[in-house]
DNA sequence: ACTTTCACG
DNA sequence: ACGTACGTGAAAGTA
């Protein structure tokens, strides 16, 4: 028999809404635009394509009134009115199914119940069966042997059917009667009054014995007490809700099979276009694992064991297996020129003369993807490559920092839509293997002609932008050094962390007896869940702050109660130690290779300011704040004989001084003044001997508030003061610095304006939040182009800084090396007879790295670890 | 996979 | 009247 799906339209966008915007994390795409619904519609409707339907089509309510506000006009009258952020998505929907080529139907004057009402029973007086999908409870009255419901429950994703049968079962009614049984109870979530003082347990009562109202209507005299009175009363009232709650069958539309087909397509440019639009990668990527005959770009290659001659400049693929390149195996390569393509194997190419002679040659220039990666995965197989001279990774970022860092989403980004992810290529999580060489090969060998083919299109990019520079002198070089750092590691001294770890646990051990027996019982400390029901529940201390999950038991709400209960103190104290322990003494361990070190991977195309990141370890977080954790610090130790730290004094303060041009900021840096003390005597109008520890402590506040584009409640919580006093600490210093004040006002309007903010090196960071119409958003908009300009430009100049003390280094011919960037700090490992050139060389270096009106200061020292620095 | 917490600049 | 400081990564618990 064939069959016909209809589907609620509107139904399934408010519910789809609703069921991810109550969680308060409301989904948006690059620009800003909600897209939560859309998507959640999105997905539904791909698992129900996946059965195949026969035929498909969607139901909309059309704009404007309908016969049954004619008849009732406080019809849907206490529906609560629909948000802004899911009304722009009524016609994205549309724009949706528009390009995924789904048919959908909506009529002027008329709902999309109506239309769903009509084309059921025209499918059904023709012999289709018909699937209705809704959870809407009007919609049973069209139940009947042909069609059914198909309701979704909250939980599952299976649909519950509801058949005649069933729906007899539960109400012991015909499904026709459903309009009976509304018209006497009402419906509250369509405002349908019903007979007032009728509910759904007499009601059904009535309609077992009268069938219809208007049967009822007939014997209604013979109703007693109360209730009859009621009905005979409303009865009129009962009459037009029924009539509202009617669904019609005969509204003008034709059953349209032809169209309503639904022909499963291999791939369709339009619905991925429409998903990269709104940024739905994962429907994307479904998408192309699910069809295997997407147009591919034509591509010719070999499988080689030796690697012919190559002349040309080429795309080269590294084929790193895992995410640690330091340890991850090399399958295989990609090389791509526009007249050879060859893919060899990693034990191929180790023994092959042709590829050893083809990537150290440096004049045959290489193009590629994450360079940094490819040269040390390579290193640690005992393979050189010389000649990177492109990398679209880096190129792309600096186009636009909020690219994801998969090479297809990039390729996508230039409109190259050609490439797969490797989730379709190696599946993911427990999944992932390496598939057989024939896909293998052509997925790096498609990287490689991507890669060759997008670079002069980046290039150009990056020069109509005036970004070429940033690209070619800072990003590129900084790649290269970073590479270094990586590779020649940080030693570490592993008998202090087990030392140091062995403390950590005693202390754990302690601490947890101890809260038990406080608490008077055994719980996991750890579980803010177990932790909050103990100490807002059972020992009934004060509870503030609430986490969308339960009670929040961070350091600031714990603070607050140190001296209510003594079992605080322990908490706090057991978590601080629990951190170091897991996080910086097994975690660190777990991470030191062979050699002794431990080799961090720099991610250098991943924050939106530009500064870097570092994982696998992070070694820009280890703690320095505390005695006990900046102990760990002494595990960090030279391989060599010293390390040497330099660090950026006040650079972001220095860069907005800069860059507002302050005039008594600048005159006070480069008089070599304490920033804070001056700030605080020019706010509160002291002389600077006159300023208090009190005052400096305030001043330094507002100083870094500045930098994050403070808001007075903001200030008002770090500093511990009311937001009335925080206010007029922000007043005075605007009123002071005026130059700032204004300053930010121009970034702002220029974010606006151009939506995006740059840096003293041109770098961008577009801020699509600024022009939202979501109040938070838009501040939030305001305190990143007040931030990123400031936060970025000193990126941008410790950048330049590694980039000339690496030369320095090389044109002194230092055998002394960087190993470590901590946002404003570099690290180096030295001889020591190299020592005292090392410290004038690398304080040179970073202070003459950036003219700007301000000078810039690097302060420095040396020891024997890292605790022992500065 | 997400949330909470906490380490750094 | 809203609800709030910028940029990160790792570990553990929860679902």
């Amino acid at each position: 028999m064939e069959k016909l799906v209809v589907i609620d339209g509107n139904f399934w966008l408010f519910s789809c809404y609703y069921a991810t915007a109550a969680m308060g994390n409301l989904m948006v795409n690059k620009d800003g635009i909600p897209t939560n619904a859309v998507y959640g519609f999105a997905n539904r409707l791909e698992s129900l394509l996946k059965q195949d339907p026969e035929y498909l089509v969607v139901a909309f309510d059309a704009k404007g009134k309908t016969f049954r506000s004619e008849l009732l006009e406080e019809y849907k009258g206490t529906r609560k009115p629909t948000p802004d952020e899911l009304i722009c998505q009524f016609s994205m929907v549309r724009e949706f199914l528009d390009a995924h080529h789904i048919p959908y139907i909506e009529k002027e004057g008329y709902e999309g119940d109506d239309i769903i009402g009509t084309i059921s029973k025209k499918a059904a007086s023709q012999g289709m069966e018909v699937a209705i999908y809704t959870n809407d409870k009007d919609m049973m009255q069209l139940i009947n042997p042909l069609v059914k419901q198909y309701k979704k429950p909250q939980k599952t994703n299976d649909y519950e059917i509801v058949s005649e049968e069933s729906f007899v079962e539960k109400y012991n009614l015909k499904p026709d009667q459903m309009r009976d049984l509304l018209g006497l109870m009402g419906d509250s979530a369509d405002n349908i009054p019903g007979i007032p003082g009728i509910g759904e347990k007499t009601a059904l009562k009535l309609l077992n014995q009268y069938g219809t109202i208007e049967n009822l209507k007939e014997h209604m005299s013979e109703l007693k007490g109360k209730m009859g009175e009621k009905v005979r009363e409303n009865i009129e009232l009962g009459l037009l809700s029924k009539k509202i709650a009617t669904i019609l069958t005969d509204a003008p539309i034709e059953l349209d099979l032809a169209v309503w087909k639904y022909q499963k397509q291999d791939y369709n440019n339009d619905l991925a276009a429409f998903y990269r639009r709104y940024d739905m990668n994962s429907l994307l990527k479904r998408m192309s694992i699910s069809n295997e005959t997407k147009p591919v770009k034509p591509l010719e290659y070999q499988i080689v064991d030796t690697l012919p001659t190559i002349k040309k400049d080429s795309a080269l693929v590294v084929g790193v297996y895992d995410t640690n390149y330091h340890k991850s195996p090399i399958l295989g390569f990609g090389i791509y020129n526009d007249q050879e393509a060859y893919y060899i194997s990693l034990e191929k190419a180790i023994q092959d003369q042709g590829f050893k002679q083809f990537i150290e040659d440096e004049n045959i220039k290489k193009y590629g993807y994450d360079i940094k990666k490819c040269i040390n995965a390579c290193r640690w197989h005992g393979l050189t490559i010389k000649g990177y001279s492109f990398d679209l990774q880096l190129a792309s970022y600096i186009l636009n920092p909020s690219l994801k860092d998969e090479l297809k989403i990039v390729c996508d980004y230039y409109q190259y839509f050609y490439l797969q992810f490797d989730e379709e290529i190696f599946g993911k999580g427990a999944k992932k293997h390496v598939p057989e060489e024939s896909i293998l090969s052509k997925h790096y060998v498609l990287q490689a002609k991507a890669i060759y083919e997008l670079k002069d299109e980046a290039i150009n990019r990056l020069k109509k932008d005036q970004q070429y520079d940033l690209y070619e002198n800072v990003e590129m070089p900084v790649a290269f050094i970073l590479a270094d750092m990586e590779y020649q590691g940080t030693k570490m001294d592993q008998g202090v962390l087990k030392e140091l770890g062995d403390t950590f646990k005693t202390q754990i051990d302690q601490l947890e007896k101890e809260i038990y027996l406080l608490a008077h019982k055994e719980f996991n400390i750890a579980s803010p869940k177990q932790l909050g029901e103990v100490l807002f529940e059972e020992l009934g201390l004060p509870n503030g702050k609430k986490t969308k999950t339960g009670y929040s038991t961070s350091v600031d709400v714990l603070n607050k109660l140190r001296n209510v209960h003594p079992i605080i103190d322990k908490v706090l104290n057991y978590r601080t130690i629990s951190k170091l322990y897991s996080t910086y003494i097994v975690g660190l361990q777990e991470q030191i290779f062979i050699d002794g070190k431990t080799h961090t991977i720099y991610n250098q195309a991943l924050t939106q300011t530009g500064r870097l990141s570092s994982t696998d370890p992070n070694l820009q977080n280890i703690p320095v704040k505390t005695e006990e954790g900046k102990l760990i610090r002494k595990a960090f130790v030279p391989e060599y004989d010293y390390l040497i730290s330099f660090d950026y004094s006040q650079i972001e303060l220095r860069v907005l001084a800069h860059l507002a041009n302050v005039t008594s900021l600048i005159q006070a840096f480069n008089e070599n003044k304490d920033i804070h003390r001056h700030t605080a005597s020019v706010v509160f109008g002291v002389s600077e001997d006159e300023v208090t520890s009190t005052m400096r402590r305030n001043a330094k506040a507002v100083n870094f508030g500045i930098i994050y584009g403070m808001s007075d409640y903001g200030l008002a919580e770090q500093l511990g003061v009311t937001v009335k006093e925080a206010k007029s600490f922000i007043e005075k210093y605007f009123e002071k610095y005026a130059e700032i004040k204004e300053y930010m006002n121009k970034s702002i309007a220029f974010g606006k304006e151009n939506g995006y903010v740059s840096t003293v090196l041109n770098r961008k960071r577009y801020i699509p939040e600024i022009n939202e119409k979501n109040y938070m958003r838009q501040e939030f908009g305001k305190r990143l182009a007040m931030n990123s300009p400031i936060q970025g430009s000193a990126a941008d100049i410790i950048k330049l800084a590694m980039i000339k003390v690496d030369q320095l280094l090389k044109e002194n011919h230092m055998k002394s090396k960087m190993i470590l960037q901590v946002h404003d700090e570099l690290i180096f490992d030295v001889y020591e007879d190299e020592l005292e050139q090392m410290m004038k060389l690398v304080q040179t270096g970073m202070e003459s790295a950036y003219q700007m009106t301000v000078e810039l200061k690097a302060e420095g020292t040396y020891a024997k670890n890292w605790y022992e620095l500065k």
